[in-house]
DNA sequence: CAGGTTACGTCAACACCGTTGACACAAGAC
DNA sequence: GTCTTGTGTCAACGGTGTTGACGTAACCTG
């Protein structure tokens, strides 16, 4: 615990790099944050952040010990941003929901993001912010200290594991991607009813296994929570 | 689509590795979740792989076209396996449960996995059982055959999802971990009750956030299908 | 305005990774 | 016994994260 930070405080010597870009932890996290839109998840790598910057790519573990503290520092202003637009309605279900699905589009887009921010805790402002709102909705519906947090820990999970699957999904070539819905209505659509009387029966309808479950599941959840709530 | 497959059939010319091991696509799946399960899951590389076989790494390739094929066969076998001991009850609700648990457990154990058997349809015997299986337990419960696929859905996905992130969590060292654990009575427990009015009144409760949430969430979902199945 | 410290950008290197193509050889076919 | 060819091996390519040495420019002191 030595050096446990690299970033002490305030930068003083700020030397331009040979393409004339001044470096700061804010602008390398901003740099990764759009190569990860631009380019996909899969390119970010600390070679492709460097060139991006302008910069050899070594200048990065100036200022973040390794890429893990690097992506710590853009979750919680993924968390920031996902929730800016944010504006409680009053109707504390149809809010969680809101608040949800946030938090699976902004991780969908940042699937490192997604696994991490719920692994670690970042314990920054914005993550503090998020977590005191959605448990505060959860207290209003009249829930008590202890199931609010259950309960909001069980819906912001179910959001974010939902997007670290289906980020899985966008990861694949767009080639593959449709043979695999395809592969539902043919190798599953044709399957002898005597061995699979149930996929039978159902056949039409498993094309949708190809895509997104987050908004079913987040309507199950939803309705649990407003059938079992006190209030 | 030409070369499509890498294994015709029957291997006739059964050479042995340098090391007197004879390779087999059964075997190469074998070791590779051996090595998963002992090792954990960033321990599974084609090179340490081959080193466990006693042969080439390079010899993977002449069963499997790439490692995400190797995953895929590996993939299906875990799921014959999780679902091998499941014996239904009747009860349609607490057979959903057990059912969703299982696939939770098994993907928790190989995550790679998890976020694969998603993605990809492996169409394989296994996986298509499994499916039987499941959606057979929601046409039980009276849901039509829309509404069955739809929550069977919603219900895997959640699990695997759930097991995706946790897995994030057991990937981490013990120690990291624990300094999380602590982070969450520590950085949150101590936030003003001015500010933070609700982590404040919630604050005993917080650090259950660091545990898994897959059981609540799938309490929750049951509890829903449970009340709003027509049956 | 001169000199000294040193933070920080750069470079080269290390140890990994998945994957491929050339090659040699032994197993099976005839 | 000879031929074909499947299959294990080897070396190499281009990629990855990360580290340590190094020089220089930027700031501080005077």
């Amino acid at each position: 615990m030595a050096e446990n930070e690299r970033v002490p405080g305030e930068r003083k010597r700020r030397r331009p790099t040979s393409s004339g870009v001044v470096l700061s932890a804010d602008l390398i996290v901003d740099t990764a944050r759009e190569l990860i839109d631009t380019q996909g998840a899969q390119a970010f790598t600390v070679r492709k952040l460097g060139a991006a910057l302008g910069a050899d790519p070594s200048a990065v573990y100036r200022y973040f010990r390794n890429t893990e503290e690097l992506l710590l520092a853009l979750a919680d202003r993924l968390i920031g941003e996902s929730m800016a637009g944010f504006a409680p309605s009053g109707d504390w279900a149809a809010d969680l929901r809101d608040f949800a699905l946030r938090a699976y589009r902004s991780a969908l887009r940042h699937p490192q993001i997604a696994v991490f921010s719920t692994v670690r805790v970042t314990g920054r402002p914005h993550e503090q912010r998020a977590v005191e709102t959605g448990i505060g909705l959860l207290l209003q519906a009249g829930y008590d200290d202890a199931a609010a947090v259950r309960h909001y820990h069980a819906l912001v999970d179910t959001a974010l594991g939902h997007a670290a699957l289906d980020a899985g999904v966008l990861r694949l070539a767009p080639a593959q991607r449709a043979a695999d819905e395809r592969a539902w209505q043919a190798e599953y659509g044709s399957l002898p009813a005597e061995e699979y009387p149930v996929l039978h029966r159902v056949r039409d309808h498993l094309p949708v296994m190809a895509g997104s479950a987050v908004e079913s599941a987040l309507d199950l959840l939803i309705a649990a929570l407003r059938s079992e709530a006190p209030g």
